[in-house]
DNA sequence: TGTACATCAGTGAACGCGCGTTCACTGATGTAC
DNA sequence: TGTACATCAGTGAACGCGCGTTCACTGATGTAC
């Protein structure tokens, strides 16, 4: 039957945010369609209403979850101590126990490798998100903000990753706090 | 038909050199048990006379990449050169490339976050690669070696991910030459 | 304002496909005598 | 040393299953008059 026009776009948002959950949370070959729709709270049919294929998808709940990342960069403001709690919170075990609402880069980067579609998307934003870095933290030196920035994010993806795969509490806990101390 | 008792064990061990690729390539997932057997001049019927399932060669063959990586730290013998040119070969464009003979950590370290029957053995095997870097690199104080250690591949991970999963060649190069610099 | 009809998001069964896994069968190898 | 037979890795068809995707149908909403 025919729904409320307001009603479509607010389900549209609504698949978009449980797949980029989902998705961070089990990868993408992990998390089927049907699931996906039944986290909306609909059958799996109509989501091809909503988007030409799984892959489409794929791509709009990736730019989704690289949006928040962004917007979290965004909001640091270049104070160290911003800068720090920032690094505090993204090596923090809670953060680590909660991919579902975590940094999509550490959660998806490996996948994204794999899915050209997917890939030019990733690259713009991760690009903007190391330029809102140079901008947003606080360096030592303008000069080397750049190259600082981008060791700091593969730090900060690396461990976080291994943090993940790791299944010995204390030495994944090692991994993030040994980071963190070589951080800002 | 019955094959001579030497082959069996060959082929074995040719199964899991071809999925160690394979699964190093296209993740756990994007690999199927009748390609792995494809690889080996087999057919997919005969794998489980050698596996019980595909999760067991999932376990292997994660072993087996990560016994190699383990191997080419203890090589590294502790000279500053030395350690200058692992880190240069880990964080080189040939290496980002190569994924299917490269480091099984960059490579799979998001898939084994769910497979819990493997992460006990690629726990063990990080455990023991950091050690490797302990003793056999090259650090400036031995008090800090294995903070540093930790931090050093965390980075190198980190960045190794990062450069495959984005499409701009450019900004890929930046990503490991600037996390080459940061490290010794 | 009231009525008649076209629209289209949602339903749920069905599709084709590839996957991991199983199995009856084959026949050269290894072994018992 | 030669013969008869048990073994078991390999073959390839078949299995059940879950997946992404399609589709005929439903019926409240929005619109034309």
């Amino acid at each position: 039957m025919r729904y409320p026009a307001a009603e479509t776009a607010k389900k549209h948002k609504k698949i978009i945010g449980e797949a980029a959950r989902l998705f961070r949370e089990r990868g993408f070959s992990g998390v089927s369609v049907a699931e996906i729709m039944q986290a909306t709270g609909l059958t799996h049919g109509p989501f091809y209403n909503h988007f030409p294929s799984k892959e489409a998808l794929m791509a709009e709940s990736v730019e989704h979850g690289l949006k928040s990342t962004l917007a979290g960069v965004e909001q640091v403001g270049n104070s160290p101590r911003k800068t720090a709690e920032y690094l505090d919170r993204y090596l923090s075990t809670a953060h680590r126990d909660a991919p579902a609402k975590g940094c999509t880069m550490a959660a998806l980067a490996a996948d994204i490798r794999q899915q050209s579609e997917v890939k030019g998307t990733f690259t713009a934003y991760v690009k903007a998100i190391i330029e809102k870095m140079v901008s947003n933290f606080s360096w030592p030196s303008k000069r080397s903000a750049r190259g600082d920035s981008i060791r700091m994010l593969s730090a900060m993806v690396g461990a976080l990753i291994l943090a993940r795969a790791v299944d010995d509490e204390a030495f994944s806990k090692e991994i993030l706090r040994e980071t963190r101390r070589g951080l800002p």
